[in-house]
DNA sequence: ATAATCCGAGTGGTCTGACCACTTCTTTTA
DNA sequence: TAAAAGAAGTGGTCAGACCACTCGGATTAT
């Protein structure tokens, strides 16, 4: 008689059924858990299904194998093992916040970079772009940042940037005169200064302007 | 004649291989794949570790798997993000130097974060953390990271750490005594206190001693 | 008695072939 | 013509086998 479990995920009873198991015997990290084998047979499935399982926590870094030695727990703390696993196998709704979230992170790392490099602080494009707000011309928001995560050469950074962008609320269109105005230049010059407080400082200052702008 | 490869992680070969597959038969996302059976006569391995390399993919959201209907590309209406990293990193090898840039801002930013959030600074998972380090338990550098990560609860951000660390090049398994340990320490300390400067600080020593250490 | 060697049991890594459940498309049938 | 039956293909699982490796105990040599 074959499982054939049609609940998709087996490696989820599995998971499940060695959290009870190193509750149940006070496995340890870095304690040796049962061979494959001897979960095959424990667990009444093939070994190959528990190979599987097995593999997807060794991906998330929670035990580790070693040929001719055994299989090995690698994790301390098993309610962030749960909170792990359930990151990644429960298809959650995504969370807007986590978006905007990782997209300041990779916005504020490239004023970072910029800031840290002088080959990257010196591009014409920043002066460029502060002559744009002095002759009050059409400058669109996404511009500014866009151009900074260019010119710290990461494309990866860029293109998750983008994806980032897209699902933000945040409206990244033509900015405003006046005080947002200000405000990108003080940014812009502090980023050839090199200041990165002072321009972390003013990009902050931006973000807060825009969102109280949006709750109008 | 078994394969029986010793070198580490046939994984990530089959991972090479497929984007070179992909790459060469022009598969976008949401495009099927060849079956596993195809796969493993194509790759010349058989088809468990073919389904070990699949899982493994399938638990980071590159491809997804329909029983009866077969293996796609993970579908970028719903997963853009996933689409992105996943064609970036497998259709440009030469990028290394990005994912691990990338990577690194992912970590600096959760140090950043933890150090401004009284609440995120003092969990308990920290001083566990050091009570390891101090009896020199067996810690990961993984481990690490990954709780502090974890700790800034932005589960799209550890998602994207997730699949970079598996494609980086980092030795993240082992963690050697003495000097490192100390680092580690002392950025842990830095970031109860709160202090963002030290810590990162400490972050950027513990990165240069590992690449020190990496070059011998 | 001690140290070096050998060997076998145990373990993860892989391969093969088989069967099941499911989806899709084709063919047959009412 | 439309519904039903079938064939082919696919992922999911299982069982048994062999390989490469590690470790500890037994054997042997010193």
């Amino acid at each position: 008689m074959q499982n054939t479990k049609p609940s998709s995920k087996m490696f989820l009873d599995i998971v499940d059924e060695l959290r009870l198991m190193i509750k149940a015997e006070g496995i340890k990290s870095g304690d040796k858990i049962p061979s494959e084998r001897v979960l095959a047979e424990r667990l009444q499935v093939g070994r190959s299904t528990v190979r599987e399982a097995l593999r997807s926590l060794e991906l998330l870094g929670l035990i580790e194998t070693r040929r001719g030695e055994g299989t090995f727990l690698a994790d301390f703390k098993k309610h962030q093992l749960v909170e792990v696993l359930s990151t990644f196998v429960m298809q959650q709704p995504k969370a807007a916040m986590d978006v905007t979230d990782t997209r300041i992170i990779h916005e504020k790392a490239a004023i970072r970079t910029i800031c840290e490099e002088a080959q990257k602080r010196n591009l014409p494009v920043w002066e460029g772009l502060i002559m744009k707000l002095d002759e009050d011309g059409e400058v669109f928001r996404e511009d500014i940042i866009r151009e900074m995560i260019v010119a710290t050469d990461n494309r990866l950074s860029l293109k998750i940037w983008f994806i980032l962008k897209r699902y933000s609320k945040v409206p990244y269109e033509q900015m405003t005169a006046g005080k947002e105005n200000d405000l990108v230049r003080s940014l812009l010059k502090h980023l050839i200064e090199g200041d990165v407080i002072k321009a972390i400082s003013a990009y902050d200052e931006w973000i807060e302007h825009i969102e109280g702008e949006n709750e109008e």
